[in-house]
DNA sequence: TTGCTTATTGGTCGAGCACTCAATAGCATC
DNA sequence: GATGCTATTGAGTGCTCGACCAATAAGCAA
């Protein structure tokens, strides 16, 4: 009985199987690119063949954008956890920024930057892009409403705040493929430092909290 | 005598050659992505044989690194000139800012991105990207210096203001592709805003000598 | 005019890509 | 155990890409 001639199918719900190819997808998109995803590609991950991604897929590019969206929610999630049981807006904050800062953003800094390119040549792509600045700009401006309400915030536009704040992760993420030598201390800080500017905070509030974490507070739920 | 089955070549001089390759390149690069610098692609631009151009590039990646860096770097000259004979240091960076937020810069913002993508599969355009960004801020820097000496910049780190300036310059470019609607005024001016603070200027000085520039002012040479 | 150098051509190759579709087999239902 | 639905396969199509190379002809030098 030859076990290689014949290949052995697992037959899975369409739900079921449409999840974990998106998750497939997402996972190349954030480790490797979005070109990256591939029929070929994500069907050797998952041990099925391509034809398999096209019949759940019939545009690629259709995965593409729903593997961008995936990715980027889930790491908004994991960054700026939607539900703040404990700790104030400043502490929520300050953690975005310690983990932002890090080399572990890298690989997200690298997707933004994929997708704002791909999304060029890819309209579906490029709705979803809209859609993620959106939910990034909003969960920002939300936690920033907060502190003005509790934490002693201070500035007229929420909103602009965000996107200040936004625009100038974006500008240093810019370099995430490119840079190779360390960046000046006070290049790094520009984010937390534009925040904390931003915000009426005095300078150093919110680096010295992002500090202060603990492994335990960073790590990723 | 059949005119179309037997080409006429046209034979050059392998520099004049090379440098009209590389505009094309550079052309589309611009214009079009960098992606779309194909041999077949500027060989049709140049009416001739796609081996030609492999003849002068045996790598295409090479190319591809070349136009980018003669496309930021001709376009750098025209948005910032090196030499800068007559008008304050305040003027040439108004005249920056005005060229910068019009929908001209756009092409300019998007080969950035495209660049900064790329280059994370192409170490010869990871290289050029890091000459450019370096050439663009050292250009910054040199103004500011010139400003704090002539015109009245303030700045502790002539060369920290610069990278400040360009990585919200970056962070507003990200939009570049997926932007659809007009951003705030405030966010679109976030630029020389961010200038005006960091070089110790009365808000509003940059921005109002941008307005006051004529066409003339901000035509290209 | 003749000859030589080499810029340029034309054709080809293999790899990787998305997409299509009839045939097959897993599995729930009866 | 038989049946029907459909998730999955296997095989194939056509496309674009970079790269390679022997043959050709442009134009300079003698």
């Amino acid at each position: 009985m030859p076990s290689s001639v014949q290949r052995k199918r697992v037959r899975k719900t369409p739900a079921a199987r449409r999840a974990e190819i998106v998750a497939a997808a997402a996972r190349v998109a954030l480790t490797e690119g979005l070109e990256c995803i591939t029929l070929r590609r994500i069907a050797e991950d998952l041990d099925v063949r391509p034809g398999l991604i096209s019949h759940y897929f019939p545009s690629a590019e259709e995965l593409v954008a729903e593997a961008f969206g995936q990715a980027a929610g889930r790491e908004l999630d994991a960054l700026l956890p939607n539900e703040r049981t404990e700790g104030s807006p400043a502490h929520y904050l300050a953690r975005f920024f310690a983990l932002a800062t890090g080399a572990a953003y890298d690989d997200v800094s690298r997707l933004w930057i994929n997708a704002r390119h791909l999304s060029r040549y890819r309209p579906a792509l490029r709705e979803r892009v809209g859609v993620q600045e959106a939910a990034w700009r909003e969960r920002f401006t939300a936690v920033i409403e907060d502190g003005v309400r509790d934490d002693g915030f201070r500035t007229d536009s929420p909103v602009l705040t965000a996107i200040h704040i936004l625009v100038v992760l974006d500008g240093l993420g810019a370099q995430a493929n490119s840079r190779t030598v360390d960046r000046p201390q006070a290049v790094a800080l520009l984010a937390v430092t534009t925040a904390e500017r931003e915000l009426g905070l005095e300078s150093g509030t919110l680096s010295r909290l992002a500090d202060e974490l603990t492994e335990a507070d960073l790590a990723r739920d």
